[in-house]
DNA sequence: TGAAGCTCTTGATGCAGGTCAACGGAAGTA
DNA sequence: TACTTCCGTTGACCTGCATCAAGAGCTTCA
């Protein structure tokens, strides 16, 4: 027998500890033991270049990935209709936690920009947690996360207008940027107008429209792809406010 | 110390066996013993009368329920807006899994007519899922369901006519329906039209003038809350087909 | 340098479905 | 039995957004 490909000098301190998404990733909460475990387990960070598919739909699921840096779409054919964009995925995210349990992949992934991506190996990611209870309850916490952001998303395509949605989406954006240490002010949209209009269910031009009306009334700025909030609170009030709404 | 109050005499066979959702649930698959120890947690099956909430919004999340009999549906408040519907539980379907890691439930679920409900204290089944590998598979198998469950919500809600939602929402039920054995023609609607339109995301005016043109089409009939589906094929063409599609 | 893609914007038009309104039937209740 | 409330249906109208179309920057590549 050959030794273990995969058995690497341990550094000294975990990789992961190091990695500046650290307190917003997976392994979060990790005890250093643990951690040196987790870091066994990952693939070293794959390079993505724009464009490049991270999974295809209906390819064998064998690992779960966290974006390190970069940003990915994910979409999902429809039979006879133009692809649907389910999600955009940031920094410290986690992406296939939908086709655990199953062969294949639930949906195809693709770079917005180049990006880097860790891979996890689903089973032995498995193996692992059958020792780390933390890690399973991080597992358990971050499906459970994103099962409240889907149904915030289907609250949000159903009955909400253009304005709202285009509203909300920034929002969200902005949010996320900052949780991740980046200004929630000033970002850059790496997804084109199609996209994000494929995700809020609207036509590209309404996005556009809708964007270049949000900055007639100075709430936003808009250059190409570069955004930024000028006036979050009306943002906010957008995101809610039905448009002539009699405040109860 | 008194002795542990839960504890209760172990039936020759467990109780969960000898369910008629058995083969749905999540415990299948579980081995004699292991089955021995789930039904040692869950609480005595809970009756809900119509219209009675099982869990409210906002209250601190303890445990899982299964739906034993009836169906209910999960709404949550939106500011400012009437309250959305965004699940309807049936029979063998899990309700809870996206509060779990949270402090509290995040929608209130009520239920839709007389109902039985098995209760699963979640901090007991985390510590029976430390020594029951497959209980946990099994869990995070729910949940990935759920997930791509949810996505296929999305796609519904984002771009699609009146005619594909409902014509998919009726399939959907007829699916899970004929799954736990009942009839996929044949079955109930025990939620109003009001709450199909805010699952739907439609008045409940379109879904009943929708409904009722099905029915002039005679692909389905129906009859107040009866409900029958004539022709299968057609209503999954419906659901499948935008009006006027050029096929490619 | 120009041609061929793109992505994005902006304008004009039409329609699916929301909203308002009125009514009939069913179910609960006094 | 009548009274109230909720639910479902149907009609008339109107609006938000999709669709079609044209053109303007931008890359990319030969």
């Amino acid at each position: 027998m050959k030794p273990r490909p995969a058995q690497r000098p341990r550094p000294a301190v975990p990789r992961c500890e190091r990695c500046t998404l650290h307190a917003r990733c997976l392994p979060l909460g990790l005890e250093f033991d643990a951690l040196q475990s987790f870091d066994d387990i990952i693939r070293l960070p794959q390079a993505l270049k724009r464009g490049q598919a991270l999974m295809r739909q209906g390819a064998p699921f064998t690992s779960l990935y966290v974006v390190r840096s970069g940003s990915l779409k994910q979409t999902v054919a429809q039979p006879g209709q133009r692809d649907q964009v389910t999600h955009f995925h940031l920094p410290g995210e986690i992406v296939g936690l939908d086709a655990i349990g199953e062969a294949s992949c639930h949906g195809s992934v693709v770079a917005l920009e180049s990006a880097f991506v860790c891979e996890l190996p689903f089973t032995r990611l498995e193996v692992l947690a059958e020792r780390l209870p933390e890690l399973r309850g991080r597992l358990y916490r971050c499906m459970s996360r994103e099962l409240r952001r889907d149904q915030r998303m289907m609250c949000l395509l159903s009955g909400r207008t253009a304005d709202q949605r285009l509203a909300s989406f920034l929002l969200g954006l902005s949010e996320r940027f900052s949780a991740r240490g980046l200004s929630p002010y000033r970002f850059f949209l790496s997804m084109s107008r199609s996209d994000i209009g494929s995700y809020l269910g609207l036509a590209l031009e309404t996005v556009s429209r809708v964007l270049a009306r949000f900055q007639e009334q100075g709430v936003i700025a808009v250059a190409g792809r570069e955004l930024t909030i000028s006036d979050i609170a009306a943002l906010e009030g957008l995101a809610l406010a039905s448009a002539p709404m009699t405040p109860a």
